[in-house]
DNA sequence: AAACCGATTGACTGGTCAGTCAGCCAGCGA
DNA sequence: TCGCTGGCTGACTGACCAGTCAATCGGTTT
């Protein structure tokens, strides 16, 4: 048998387990121990692989959003019209969320909404993602493609809280969340920031 | 002397002392005891007026939350243009901030946002802002003021969404909170739903 | 002046957890 | 076979804090 079994990765277990009941139960109502049993480990073990129960939930978070940075920032880099851009970028938060509801959750609940707790933490890589999207508006309007006559910080946030905000209907079931609805959001944020509501 | 010194009111004093230790330290890192000290008082009285901790927050969120479906409804009796009702909405939302931002960051930041524990409890009454916003977009398309190919529910998702992004961004200081960028506000984030980013 | 009563006080309790640590065990090299 | 190493275990501790309650206070009624 020249095949070993590959090592179990302790540590992405935890992780994964972590997802699971951040998700659940919300990160201040779970205690150590029951990221532990949801990952079939020992207590102890978790404080083997991290610092502090903090520690997973700032590396699920960074992770996760240095992947969104790179997404827009990449967007931003091709050569397609602003709008397409705005729409990449929420076609990719979009994505994100079908593909991993639960991690998702997690990041907008207990960081990004969360201001007051690991938002401060993170307040640095989150606005660099406004920031990002502000420049997308702002080149826009350098090329006269979007109006010049709106701080492109004020879009940016906008834009921005729009689709937190769609995400956070569908994870509290206020929106309903089908395939359909997820496609329609990408396209329908757009429309409503770039071509507004009002017939032209 | 027939004029006696008016009665302290020990419930509102309490109140206050908590929208301030709140707005300053956040819910879940506030004691009781903080509280109390903030507001000069006892530590047992809080109980004597509150049943609990939780309850303080609570009252806080539900006084000032039924002025804004109040206000909400009440624009939306009025026969005034759509466009006209949505611009009264954020600027009602705004003007709160103005006035009192310490409650609007406790509201925000612990309830609207905390979906997960205190926004569970309150959804139904959030929910209601929702729906009312939404009332006043579907009647808008009924009325051939607005495009009809939107979800009015996506719409009013995305407005909301996008004036309590402003807030958290002013709340947190990630965009500067000047009167002027107050007033610019409530115009733009209506010039940006309803006219569209794109020149006409 | 004595009984009464609601407001007010703050020491105390019970329960909860994050994080520690002393030791166990499986595999490996000597 | 015998350490040795490091992943792994889980009982334990120390700190923290919401909520309780018995006692006190100041005003009012009888």
């Amino acid at each position: 048998m020249a095949s070993k079994a590959p090592p179990i990765d302790r540590r992405r277990q935890i992780l994964d387990a972590a997802i699971r009941v951040f998700a659940r139960q919300g990160f201040h109502s779970t205690r150590v121990a029951d990221i532990a049993d949801e990952a079939g480990v020992a207590y102890g073990l978790v404080y083997h692989y991290f610092k502090s129960k903090d520690e997973v939930l700032n590396e699920l978070f960074s992770a996760r959003w240095s992947l969104l940075l790179t997404a827009i920032e990449e967007t931003d880099r091709e050569g397609t019209s602003p709008r397409a851009k705005l729409e990449a970028v929420a076609g990719f938060i979009v994505d994100s969320y079908r593909r991993d509801p639960e991690l998702m959750k997690v990041i907008i609940v207990e960081v990004t909404r969360a201001a007051n707790s690991f938002g401060r933490t993170h307040l640095p890589e989150i606005r660099r993602a406004y920031d990002s999207i502000a420049k997308i508006v702002a080149d826009g309007q350098a090329a006269g493609a979007f109006r010049g006559d709106i701080d492109p910080t004020f879009v940016s946030m906008s834009f921005y809280g729009a689709i937190e905000q769609l995400l956070s209907g569908w994870i509290f079931e206020v929106i309903p969340a089908s395939d359909a609805d997820f496609d329609q959001a990408r396209s329908l944020v757009v429309a409503t920031i770039c071509d507004g509501l009002e017939p032209r």
